[in-house]
DNA sequence: TTTATCTGATAGAATAAAACTATGACAATA
DNA sequence: TATTGTCATAGTTTTATTCTATCAGATAAA
């Protein structure tokens, strides 16, 4: 496979005919048509169907021309890096989060990096901490944004901020006159939870171990697909649940139906982190994001402000 | 620029070590010195600083190298895409939205589609609706979510629901006992507003033309860069103003800061909107998100459920 | 200092790939 | 049936890539 080959079946794919796909690349139709020939040949499909009526690309195929548009598009920024100079706050950055931080965490930071970082938008993409490691490592993101603790070799993180937890009840549950919830309650409500890979999950499992209890009987349709659903859960009075502080935010539409009750000291918490390869050296965006979420406008983390680790050439 | 090419900056930068590299990647030392010079040639730069203790990649080549192994995992994917078949929800979506739609919608949408497209992992990319239209054209983004109206010619839309505008007004305001608010009212009030660029601030100009008065008088500071700063804004008594209903969801710790009041009928609305490129041929995908919407827990929006538009055969 | 030893760069030949021109086969149309 | 337009194939030329062999500089050991 060659970027040529792919500028190829996009121009035939465009022109929907080889001589025009051809002239476009100022090759000759024969060249062109070899080049298709031999990537599909390589590939073993099919990528266009000739026939009557002119070109269309194979189901297969239509997906593979997206595909090469992104393999050229992605070349492109490779000359555009290499005129621009390498300025770490300009070019995309791919953030990742886990399902837990991310809808919460990430809308206040885009507009704040919207003044710091005007040429760094972000890619968002969310997963479990197994997940975002793996892409991490894979060159697939850039910085993840997760719960610690985390060892992994060739990853540096860098903590952020500590999140602490909260119980969270229907408004008519039997615990609405209480100040403070202790674990050991906890354990006789059979709290709802996400299901297994999340790891809030297991940190709730941690603080609580008498929830273990609890799974078997919320097996299948009890065990929420996300903190949202969970809260929803809870609003419909189907149990009590455990969230951190930010995900407890309560929608305007069930703000009556929910109840949110802190934990007795010592306050169960996570700490996140930031998360990046050893090898990535755009530091100042990491900087960015860090900053981002020092100035965010949330009141109930509390903020570590600790300088970003450096970390010692190999070698 | 060739992928053999971009394989052997990589294999450099992960060995440090010409000889080394050029042996993972089955060539001899002299081909990939090559390579690498003539890489370096094109591009007009200096990837490797060759010295005394090793190899290093300068700081525009050390961003080249991790742009290298995003084109090289994007042409991986094209391998992947021939080898298992046109599944349309297998395979990463990217996924554009308007920076007064995305913190609120797709927080729901994410747990949705992990349960109906587990294969397929969203991409989240948030940006002005000029910004979006250009990404979609350039085929950097799959879908866009928007506001309506959009006519792009090689760009299809599908209108997904109608979202209610709401006021906003601090909790002390002289409102605070009305029913219902008119546009004509929030003229006296100069509401505060986003800055230009974004769509939601036209469409309230057009809601509310007595409105203009306030641009002046909010030129600067007063602007704000995001819906959250807005509200962050009235919250601390600055003013009132007009946010699509899913924005107006109020936080934990200012919900006694803030009141929601009604418009007056005919209450104004946005249509929110998927928008894809006619040649984009993940239609099963398109529809994954459109029924991720429609099942979502959002009650303020109301939801129009049409067919998905049927793009003719070009030719 | 001298001498191995290791580094990556260079030169010229052999090989492989990609491009061209010319032509062929097939289908739709006049 | 002839014509036109389509894309595929053949054979040749040109270009690019890769190889082996060798060089020049730096470093470490004798």
């Amino acid at each position: 496979m060659t970027l040529t080959e792919l500028r190829y079946i996009i121009a035939v794919a465009r022109e929907q005919h080889f001589g025009h796909a051809a002239e476009s690349c100022f090759v000759s139709q024969p060249t062109l048509s070899m080049g298709v020939k031999k990537l599909e040949e390589e590939l073993g499909i099919t990528l266009f169907e000739r026939g009557k009526g002119g070109i269309a690309p194979t189901p297969a195929g239509a997906r593979i021309i997206e595909q090469a548009q992104r393999v050229l598009e992605e070349a492109e920024r490779i000359k555009q890096i290499a005129r621009h100079g390498s300025d770490p706050l300009c070019g995309p950055l791919r953030v990742g989060a886990i399902f837990t931080i991310g809808p919460y965490l990430l809308p206040h930071l885009i507009p704040q990096l919207h003044d710091t970082a005007p040429r760094m938008p972000l890619q968002v993409d969310e997963d479990y901490t197994a997940g975002l490691i793996e892409k991490l490592k894979r060159g697939s993101i850039d910085v993840a944004i997760l719960s610690l603790p985390l060892e992994e070799p060739g990853i540096v993180t860098w903590p952020v901020y500590d999140e602490p937890f909260v119980v969270v009840i229907p408004a008519e549950h039997p615990w609405k006159e209480e100040k403070q919830i202790t674990p050991q309650q906890l354990a006789t409500e059979h709290p709802l939870m996400l299901g297994p890979g999340h790891c809030f999950r297991d940190q709730i499992l941690q603080i609580c171990p008498g929830c273990i209890g609890s799974i078997e009987e919320t097996q299948g349709a009890q065990i929420g697909s996300s903190l949202e659903t969970i809260r929803h859960m809870v609003a419909s009075g189907l149990g009590v649940t455990i969230l951190p502080c930010m995900a407890a935010g309560v929608e305007q539409y069930n703000q009556h139906l929910i109840t949110v009750k802190p934990f007795e000291k010592p306050v169960p918490s996570r700490r996140v982190a930031l998360a990046w390869r050893k090898t990535f050296h755009r530091n100042k965006a990491i900087e960015a994001i860090h900053d981002a979420i020092k100035n965010a406008p949330l009141n109930c983390i509390e903020r570590l402000d600790l300088p970003q680790p450096v970390i010692p050439k190999s070698g």
